[in-house]
DNA sequence: ATTATCTATAGATCTATAGATAATGC
DNA sequence: ATTATCTATAGATCTATAGATAATGC
């Protein structure tokens, strides 16, 4: 049964969206056609009048997965960007949380095209993050470096709290101790550009 | 054909050895145990001789990987481990790399008990970095807060940094900003601690 | 007529097991 | 006799393709 070029469209995007999420919670290799398929509500064969390859789905989910993270957080000012990404929530929610967090270790190991994808996501996440420390103060130079130490900050205390047990006291401690030193490391931006060291 | 207790005792530790390195290129579900199997120089089927099942393997290298991640770090001051960390090297060789920044993002999807491990090894990692920073600082406090956020930051700069294109400059950015940030925080640390703030 | 979906399946993997072989270790 | 290895294979996956079906879009 053939249907419209509209639902077509909305097949391919439900699969799209799908694939983020199925991607993030147990990697590239943890998520076959098959079930993706069936999880979109669609049969295994029909995969291919959408895409040519899982590989070429893997780079289109990344893309997706990375856009949203970026729609998340951008046009906050970078202490409440961080409060959000640095909790638990976050931390238990691998499915909806920020792409490159959770993808990260598995983009490492795909072909330089989808590599590509995940550089040009993160570099938006870095000028997000930048724009954030803007808010943050106003009047200073910019923060690109900063909004890049900031970045992997979170995105390490987020990747190594996943990796622990739930019950892990250690879990906790990375997101606490991570949280509490981009405060501070915000403060001491203030204290600099206003020439108090 | 029998062999020595030995002998099997170097088989084991050949195939885990193997693994730890696999496992770092392409994660977990990326090897099968006939491949590893074939590369320690022994067939398929005598997997099980040494395992009860895949998983069991997987606790084990991770162990293995992160305690060769721990020694080759420990006992040196912090600013000389992260000059060797984010190094190009470093992140361009992920099958000798850190165990933790090779595997953090698959670990998070095992069971608890693998993950237990994982925990255990990062814990190790902290404490070393915080005898790392003790030799820059002997009179100093304890630094277990500042280890792990220049761990949660070094783990971050690799892991996101591998996740780009070999030519990318953000690639290099990632590690460069980092190494530069740790300076300044242990620098911080030096004025803080006395008291020129 | 074209084409998005479906069913069915090819062919390659994957983990794990069964049974044979042969050398160790009692 | 025990046991570490080997060969062979079961049974479950996996990606990708072929061909049938039926509704769209010309």
């Amino acid at each position: 049964m053939r249907i419209t070029k509209e639902k077509k469209q909305e097949n391919y995007e439900r699969i799209v969206a799908t694939a983020s999420e199925l991607f993030r919670e147990r990697g590239f290799d943890g998520v076959g056609v098959a079930e993706l398929m069936e999880r979109a509500g669609l049969t295994h064969g029909g995969f291919y009048n959408h895409f040519r390859s899982k590989e070429e789905l893997i780079a289109e989910a990344t893309e997706n997965g990375l856009s949203e993270t970026l729609k998340r957080y951008a046009g906050h000012d970078v202490l409440a960007v961080m409060e959000l990404y640095l909790a638990r929530e976050h931390r238990d929610g691998r499915g909806q949380g920020c792409a490159a967090a959770a993808l990260s270790c598995d983009a490492a190991r795909q072909p330089e095209e989808t590599k590509a994808v995940f550089a040009a996501g993160i570099d938006n996440l870095v000028r997000a993050l930048e724009q954030g420390i803007a808010r943050n103060h106003p009047s200073g130079t910019s923060g690109r470096a900063q909004a890049i130490t900031i970045l992997a900050q979170a995105v390490g205390a987020i990747v190594l709290s996943r990796a622990c047990p739930d019950d892990s006291p250690l879990a906790d401690e990375l997101l606490d101790a991570c949280r509490a030193d981009c405060r501070d490391a915000i403060e001491n931006r203030t204290r600099v550009q206003e020439g108090r060291v």
